[in-house]
DNA sequence: TATTGTTATACTCTATAACTATA
DNA sequence: TATAGTTATAGAGTATAACAATA
């Protein structure tokens, strides 16, 4: 167990932290927005896959899953296939136009932070991201979350 | 230096991060989102300042940091006085009722982290701390950062 | 009747540009 | 002329709710 202080701490660093993320989403090409981005980042990690298993991947809503990947389909980096086992589903693929997007994204990450984090070792990058990848766990374990304070008027 | 393979890696996580801001923001009361929970926490922590400032340590640009001044000061929770040094500006502070309110929220994001986090250590809880911070900084240091891609259209 | 996915609507956050007041 | 701050406008991301098609 931490420390309250370690907790609020922690509250105030992934709240800053909308500041390295608006920076890594402004060298993306403007056609590849970050919903995008995402998109083709999980269809290239696991491959294809059905909107409800997206949503999950992205967690966000089917709706908004929907129109992220409709955009990404208009652009043609993705093909959506009828799902033989089930009419009301289509699978998700890549396509090579979306491969090669996918190619020139990690390309630009990869110089971003090579740039920026030029003097982290590799060990502590990989500290951080095994912290990250168990954060990300850790709240996804806990979905009796949503609605617990319901988000109660106060009178503060 | 690090591989290739663990940029892709911090850039995918940190897209994925977003998830865990989300659950954080929906503890909030709704009179108070993010963006004002963020000018509450920076006037707590650093004391008064002006919009100049303030814009600076949210980093964001100063048109977004009035607008979230204006709805954290609409609701009585910072006071505006104007500065004597310099007629164009004013100083903003925390009212009592503010740090009622930061009192509240960081409660809120206490019991949160607490119950989510429960299996982390205090040291692992912190070390994720100090990285971010050091991420953060790294980041921050790098103002030869925007206008390098120039947002350029791509026939990926 | 329940589930998959889409669309309409609304809200938050952000940036750019035009503007006012002061330095 | 330059700077501090505000406001108007636009764009991206998200959630809820209503809807269509299929299970």
């Amino acid at each position: 167990m931490a420390t309250q202080s370690q907790y609020e701490e922690l509250a105030r660093q992934l709240s800053a932290i909308g500041a390295v993320k608006r920076g890594l989403s402004r060298i993306l090409p403007p056609e590849c927005p970050t919903g995008s981005a995402a998109v083709l980042s999980l269809l290239g990690q696991h491959g294809e896959m059905r909107m409800s298993r997206l949503a999950e991947l992205l967690a966000v809503d089917m709706s908004v899953t929907s129109r992220h990947v409709a955009h990404v389909a208009e652009h043609g980096w993705i093909e959506r296939s009828p799902d033989p086992a089930d009419k009301r589903s289509r699978i998700l693929r890549l396509t090579p136009a979306g491969t090669d997007m996918l190619g020139l994204l990690a390309q630009r990450h990869i110089e971003s932070l090579a740039r920026t984090l030029s003097d982290w070792s590799d060990d502590e990058v990989g500290q951080l991201n095994v912290l990250l990848d168990r954060l990300r766990a850790s709240f996804g374990d806990c979905r009796a979350w949503a609605g617990q304070h319901e988000h109660t008027r106060t009178s503060a």
